[in-house]
DNA sequence: ATGAAAGCGCTAACAA
DNA sequence: TTGTTAGCGCTTTCAT
């Protein structure tokens, strides 16, 4: 494959071929004008010197970028990796590219809203588990850009999520008929030491299936520790150290579930028969580590946040602009009932 | 925070700021010529004014598009996810973009290579874990463009990685050390379904091993499986169908290591014990499950090659265009001398 | 220190 | 059906 050291432009495609510039540019989007064998031969020169068109110069015509940007906190946890994953299926042979925006700090996060950069790079923003401030989501719209929020809500944005307070009161309503009456539940907290959205209704949902079955949620009950096994385990021994130990704890999440299950372990005492632990996600781990858990469907959240970029992009806005994805409770062996061996 | 509809364009700051355009851009671009006071009102007024550049019309000019591309099998794996993070660092106030092409398969591939889109699109490209055949490898040389190669390596190309072979082979001395001479090896294919070139390097420092202890390699001790805990799982199955079940193996990656220890669980095995499992990776399950591994530095990798790509962005070259980072042996419970109770 | 103007590679009128 | 041309929003000479 001999490619030329300087990238073939239209004009040295219409000079190869013979031919304007802008029958090139017909022939290669597709446009009528063109004779059938004209655009036939144009795209095998093309083919032939290796053309790609310049996006920016294109872009510049337009004012399409022929990118979809994506913000997210982290690329390298599995909630945010697999949604991009479900995101790129999507726009997969859409021919645009994808973007990343990576929102981990608070300076990542003024300098973005700051510039707004993504106002001229991409054509749509797509914004995965950012949980924003009123000032930063009204910062996103009024561009011609449009924003699909997964995950998180953004308030006026197409959106694609889970119920999360649904799911957290569906497996502790799966505690409490088991029988636990002394539920625990680990909070977690992000890179800014604050609690994200989907933590904040995780946690709403504990509580209303508490008060449905009018069980106290004693303040030592309630731990909260940064998101990740090691938050976990940590939150996890703090438990262990209260003076009435719970029979079953509520985690927001796989990965501190799982942080959790450590500390059990070294501490001598088995999950499900003496303590229940409940994840939250159905990471590949938890079927592995027996881990009850609540699943949601996460790469297609991504997917579905695609198609609503392409949607909005291509229509100006979204047929179905909020869909709910259902979780489903997966009962494994690490709850059982309080007290069985 | 007020943002105008149209995003602004210089020659809005420069209305505003009652300056000429090209004061502007020399002003907002840093470069001389521009006096300290009004330097500073123009960028004030562009902060005013949210103004972002367009990287279309000022990579028309220069020739930039201020981006990075990267190519990568898989977005949603650890070893990739992981060593974007670490690019990402690397790129983290440098104002470069990153955009992703994902070839995963053949058809993505074909794709990418024909029209080599990131010629005109990024100013660096950084390959992660992708076999090149030498015709790809070719065609991506010979533009404006630096191509940096992490974990696989390109031809003529700065590379980042580990020694993959004598991480293998250091494991598996560790297995003849222990006493086991009946060792057999799980290799793993990805989506194409051949073997990647770490896979193949791999398995080498595997031979390599066993050749000095004098060790037999029988075929039915090399089985091969898709990647992945399915994979491992199915591959540690037909080992234990043998007629002369080994008494350990070694596997090329933790997910299929963990794959096999589910196999053995099933089975009434108890790895370490009965039969000695060896991972690669150290992935954060490896710690979780107690399985020994290899511990390769990811992030780091994907660091590196982020800087290199800087660099060569800037100088036109890369001063030490060959490292190679150590792997680390951990020796957790899945290893143990073979017959130990 | 500042301004005016050419042009980067395209698309989209408008002409022919 | 094809060609000609005016910009898109910038950077970069070249004047001033």
């Amino acid at each position: 494959m001999t490619v030329p050291r300087r990238p073939a432009t239209m004009a040295d495609v219409a000079a190869r071929a013979q031919v304007a510039l802008s029958t090139v540019s017909r022939a290669l989007n597709g446009r009528p004008g063109v004779s059938p064998a004209q655009a036939e031969r144009i795209r095998a020169v093309a083919r032939e010197l290796h053309y790609a068109v310049s996006p920016a110069a294109s872009g510049l015509v337009t004012g399409r970028s022929g990118a979809v940007g994506v913000l997210l906190p982290h690329i390298d946890q599995w909630f945010h990796s697999t949604a991009l994953a479900g995101l790129e299926d999507a726009l997969r042979g859409s021919g645009l590219d994808v973007l990343l925006y990576r929102a981990e700090s608070a300076a990542d996060r003024a300098a973005f809203f700051q510039s707004l950069p993504f106002r001229r790079r991409v054509d749509a923003l797509v914004v995965i588990a950012v949980s924003l401030t009123a000032e930063e989501s009204s910062a996103l719209s009024g561009h011609g850009v449009p924003v699909v929020a997964v995950s998180s809500r953004i308030p006026g944005a197409p959106f694609v999520g889970i119920d999360d307070g649904a799911g957290a009161a569906g497996a502790v309503r799966h505690l409490t008929n088991l029988g636990h009456r002394r539920i625990a539940v680990i909070r977690s907290t992000n890179a800014t030491g604050s609690f994200g959205s989907a933590s904040t209704s995780r946690f709403a949902g504990f509580r209303q299936a508490m008060e449905e079955r009018k069980l106290p949620v004693p303040p030592e009950y309630v731990v909260s520790a940064p998101w990740g096994m090691e938050g976990g385990s940590e939150a996890m021994a703090a438990l262990l150290s209260s003076a009435d130990i719970p029979t079953a704890v509520f985690t927001e999440s796989d990965e501190v579930a799982i942080g959790a299950l450590r500390t059990l372990r070294r501490s001598n005492l088995v999950a499900g028969r003496d303590i229940s632990v409940m994840g939250f996600d159905n990471h590949s781990m938890a079927d592995l580590m027996d881990l009850s858990t609540v699943a949601q469907p996460v790469r297609e959240q991504g997917r579905i946040g695609g198609q609503m970029a392409l949607e909005a992009m291509e229509t100006g806005s979204v047929e179905q602009p909020e869909t709910v994805l259902p979780t489903r409770l997966i009962v494994r062996g690490t709850t059982a009932a309080p007290g069985a061996e």
